[in-house]
DNA sequence: CGCTACATGTCGTCC
DNA sequence: GGACGACGTGTAGCG
């Protein structure tokens, strides 16, 4: 961090001149404030007084947060354009978002802190443990699934939809495989019996097979998936773990 | 506000002081730091080195930000459990989740600021989601949809899901009406379906229609819609509003 | 830009 | 506590 600024409990007017001044350098700040707020878009907020910790980030996103909860209660994402002007009794800090057109107001009447941070984050994120991964590892290996099975496709394109993966077993019948990294419900299974459907219908051909691979299914969902004539294998996550560490 | 604590620049032995006393008040903790992170849980994930905004809130809830983008890098939910402890040549903020099993770890090497809010909050927040002021204007407008169609339930309960309208057209027929207040996509037809289905099944009848209202549909949406013997009713939602203002 | 599917989604709500 | 749907979901990826 080049530098920290730093200002405990300002008057209104010196907190809009700063604030007027550090919207425009694409920094991060930090705001502590009484506000009130309104938000207009795509669907509309009120928010009455409160203390709350508002952060404007670099590329423009805006949250506010109160002192509970994982969600920000207001905010606008990235690309959103601020804006800081002088009320009567108050400093009127605006965003405003084009497409969807979206505005936030947030109305502070008492600054408690304000902060200008610069910071450097050039740091690399990685995540693992998706469903990318697992369809990698099943693509790889996909006699987990079934002995004989060979993948033809990852990610393959059915009418503007994707198929996770789409097989050929033993036999030579057609295979969709859907895959899941959680426990898989209902939607599941209607997205499976629809790519099912549409192949059948596309290939013209009957003996298109629809497997479900997760590591649970949920309550009434096996029936279900037995009804439409689909099929499950249920995978352990962690003994996957030992395929993607070799891949 | 009752009062801020503040510490730019502690060193990270003044910083863990700090930090071991606050992590029990069930205040606002905000710290500025360079900071390593890992994640292990559902997923896991890594971040290397870099400046962040950290935010631990009354409930426990925790939040890493980096200097751009709407969503937190990494993240606890509400209810989890802070630590902290010193490690050779930083402090190792733990916070962990009991169900499912989640453990975020960040290391941090240089601490910028640290601050302890006692924040004050009870300001009430009220949402007007559209689509529930939508179905409000519908319902005492029937026509709006079709011409003598009568409302018989709002949000009537259907094998544990809701059906937005449930109606009456002109000749006596049951109508389901699945409402969206933007583009509906597929899933709005599936849904549809599916309480046609469900309706025609607990009433024996077989005259039950299903009309989607939206402003839009996705691109493969009406044809789907027609091959499932449903309507469609696109809507203006800017001419509702006149409604709205007479409700 | 529209559309689809995923997400450590999170959050309420019903059973 | 599990299952399910809604969300100002946000986000990436592809046509």
């Amino acid at each position: 961090m080049r530098e920290i600024e730093l200002i405990k409990e300002p008057s209104l007017k010196e907190a809009y001149e700063l604030l007027k001044q550090w919207v425009n350098l694409n920094k991060v700040i930090l705001i502590a404030a009484e506000c009130s707020i309104n938000y207009v878009g795509r669907a509309s907020s009120r928010l009455t007084s409160g203390e709350r910790i508002i952060v404007i980030k670099r590329d423009g996103a805006l949250l506010v947060h109160r002192p509970w909860g994982y969600e920000p209660v207001n905010w606008q994402p990235s690309g959103s354009a601020t804006r800081v002007s002088m009320k009567k009794s108050c400093i009127l800090l605006e965003s405003i978002r084009r497409k969807p057109s979206e505005r936030l107001e947030i109305n502070m009447s008492k600054v408690l802190l304000l902060l200008l941070l610069d910071m450097r984050d050039e740091g690399k994120f990685s995540m693992y443990g998706e469903e990318e991964e697992l369809r990698e590892v099943i693509a790889s290996n996909p006699d987990i699934v079934e002995r004989g099975l060979r993948v033809i496709k990852e990610e393959k394109r059915l009418g503007g939809r994707r198929v996770d993966l789409l097989c050929v077993d033993r036999k030579g019948r057609l295979v969709v495989i859907e895959l899941k990294n959680e426990v898989a419900g209902r939607e599941a299974v209607s997205q499976l019996k629809s790519y099912v459907k549409q192949l059948k219908r596309e290939t013209g051909r009957e003996d298109v097979r629809g497997i479900l691979v997760a590591p649970k299914v949920a309550k009434g969902v096996k029936p279900l998936l037995i009804k439409s004539g689909l099929e499950l294998r249920t995978i352990d996550p962690n003994k996957l773990r030992k395929y993607h560490t070799l891949l």
